[in-house]
DNA sequence: TGTATTGGATACACCGATGTATCGAAAGAG
DNA sequence: CTCTTTCGATACATCGGTGTATCCAATACA
């Protein structure tokens, strides 16, 4: 019964091994490419047998949503936290620079993520789930430069703040793919940070793109 | 014998044989994703047994890697065409226009291409041969804008016109995502067009974003 | 602390895919 | 047309992963 309509006792064993198993998972599927996995590797990793997978999950592809939402929401809520960090008034750079931050931090993020992207591209109750999830992220971006109007002007090119939100999203997606072949993470953050700022700031900080 | 240092004669059969394993291991990896396709599908969706394929290839890796590179060369070989189309000067709106039709033309292809991009990102090797292929598509595009210079002057913002073709590049992986979540190719290319118009032009196109 | 319940390890039967070795048929060379 | 070489189909041995059923150990609860 790995169905989460649990109803009576539940171990703190429990919990903790499958944390262990969702943790394990990460690592292999980071290194290894999920659809290059098998549920046994990922218990290997984690020290325990196969009893124990099929106790808490009933198959890969569930372990592996559970995974990416647990960690996107975790990501989802650092960008909130880095949004929220000034005034009621948004200092655009600063805000750029923080959530840059956090949404190049590891690669091993980045290539789960994609990995779940290509999963999701071929399932459309999956993508429907994801494209939520980039919604909201997108409403939370755009309200904040919402309120930074004035402060620093939009450029006029990418119309309201809901385009300028989806521009900021293309242009992470962007940089998240050179970032997965040049695993340069130092020159990805220094990218996207001046890409953001040209889109953002109607600005004038010239782009080095110094790189293959 | 699947390395080619193939000497003796070769059959006309074979290179017939090779393509359709090629043009059915397409259609099986776009609808699966590669990681989700054994040898034997790929061989049923051609109609050849297995004994065709390990007479063709090596492993379903080999396979993937010549199926990138033909279908990859070839979308390269349209882009450029598209470029040149003009007169020695570049008419941007227009050139955009039809590049976008050529990058955004089939889904099947991005799934494949971002499949590809999955394994690239985890093997330095494959990684590498990618990196070239981009970097010969952007300075293709870098070339071609700086022959437009005059007609208009890119902004500022972008750099110079190497800074202009990594923001292109960015701007077509950055909408790939999106397309391959919300299936919505009308809209992508639209929007992909808005978008290099407003990097490329300097332009007052407004952004249309009315969409999850 | 004793006892009922849950969690996870072990063992087993079962594919499905892999790679190889062999053989007959197709196609090029002369 | 014949002969030689190449191509691809078939059969086989093998392996790794899967899912299930069973059992012992750990843990909550009274």
């Amino acid at each position: 019964m790995a169905v989460d309509g649990r109803t009576g006792r539940v171990t703190r064993r429990r919990v903790h091994t499958r944390a262990n198993l969702l943790d394990a998972a990460f690592s292999v599927f980071a290194a290894k490419g999920f659809g290059h996995v098998s549920i046994e590797e990922v218990c290997e990793a984690a020290g325990y047998s196969r009893g124990a997978f099929y106790s808490n999950f009933s198959s890969l592809d569930e372990l592996f949503f559970a995974l990416y939402r647990e960690r996107a929401d975790l990501i989802a809520e650092q960008v909130s936290g880095a949004l929220a960090l000034d005034g009621p008034d948004l200092d655009v750079p600063a805000a750029v620079d923080r959530v840059t931050d956090v949404l190049l931090l590891d690669r091993d993020w980045l290539l789960v993520k994609t990995d779940f992207l290509v999963h999701a591209a071929r399932d459309p109750e999956v993508a429907r789930s994801l494209l939520e999830h980039r919604a909201r992220l997108r409403q939370a971006i755009a309200e904040r430069l919402g309120r930074a109007r004035g402060h620093t002007a939009l450029p006029a090119v990418l119309g309201d703040t809901d385009g300028a939100a989806h521009a900021v999203v293309a242009a992470y997606d962007g940089v998240t793919t050179q970032l997965l072949l040049d695993r340069d993470l130092d020159h990805a953050r220094a990218w996207l940070k001046q890409l953001l700022t040209a889109l953002l700031t109607d600005g004038s900080g010239t782009l080095d793109h110094t790189k293959n």
